[in-house]
DNA sequence: GCTATTATAGATATGTAAAGTCTCTAATTG
DNA sequence: CAATTAGAGACTTTACATATCTATAATAGC
């Protein structure tokens, strides 16, 4: 089990807006050719963003994305949530029994890390 | 991203070895049974165990898979990291960039999740 | 209004890993 | 020796991530 690499797009992506240009727009081209990553796939990606109202994009010339007016409160979790859904890491007991012990502690530990990634807002790492 | 169902069966068999039948062999025809899987695939995931020396298996007639004698230790995240790799839950920044933030939070998070996994043995769900 | 630029959508392709099957071999029991 | 059981290796199938390609829609600047 892995985390996706369309996460790591997105997380990067989203750092780099916050970091380098909270206003103006960035295109796809520019955060691609960054990132080493095809401008049509990185789009597909940055529009499930644009979907959770995340950030916002403009077409025509001189559009791009740039970050939703309340990006001070995206988080880690919202992010991966965005691209990955929100199903939950552990599917047990095929015929979902709610009593399976095993299924209590693995919840339990998912929802630990999601508290954690939570916590994590990305306008955390840009005030450094 | 999720964990593998082999993960999932691993668990189930080692928590049903340790509350149903901690010393006597049980083959894994009935093991598969139990959990609706083909025995030869679970054969397959069981043998990890087995090298990973939490439980021990005996060939020939009335052979099966027995606890071994220090399962009282075995952890979620020991059976987690036999079936699915201790490799990290995020690879980020492609050319490995030892201080990127997102990696650390990312990090810092499987960490926290791990610590709870490797607190939760298979033997606390027995006594219960 | 025209053209260049940029995002979006949909169909399709490719790669990789999980999930499962089949068959043969090795070990053990009785 | 015969029956039973685990292990190993090759193989298939399925599912999903990772793209790519092409066409469409929106906007800016002239």
């Amino acid at each position: 089990m892995k985390y996706s690499k369309a996460t790591n797009y997105a997380l990067h992506t989203i750092l780099f807006l916050a970091k380098e240009a909270p206003n103006k727009p960035v295109g796809v081209q520019q955060l691609a050719e960054m990132q080493n990553v095809s401008p049509t796939y990185l789009s597909k990606i940055l529009t499930k963003l644009v979907k959770e109202g995340m950030i916002n994009s403009v077409s025509g010339a001189n559009g791009g994305y740039t970050l939703s007016h309340n990006w001070g409160d995206i988080s880690f979790l919202d992010i991966i949530h965005a691209i990955e859904g929100k199903s939950s890491l552990f599917d047990c007991c095929l015929y979902d029994d709610p009593k399976c012990v095993i299924k209590e502690v693995m919840l339990s530990a998912e929802e630990t890390l999601e508290n954690e990634l939570r916590n994590k807002k990305i306008s955390d790492l840009v005030k450094k």
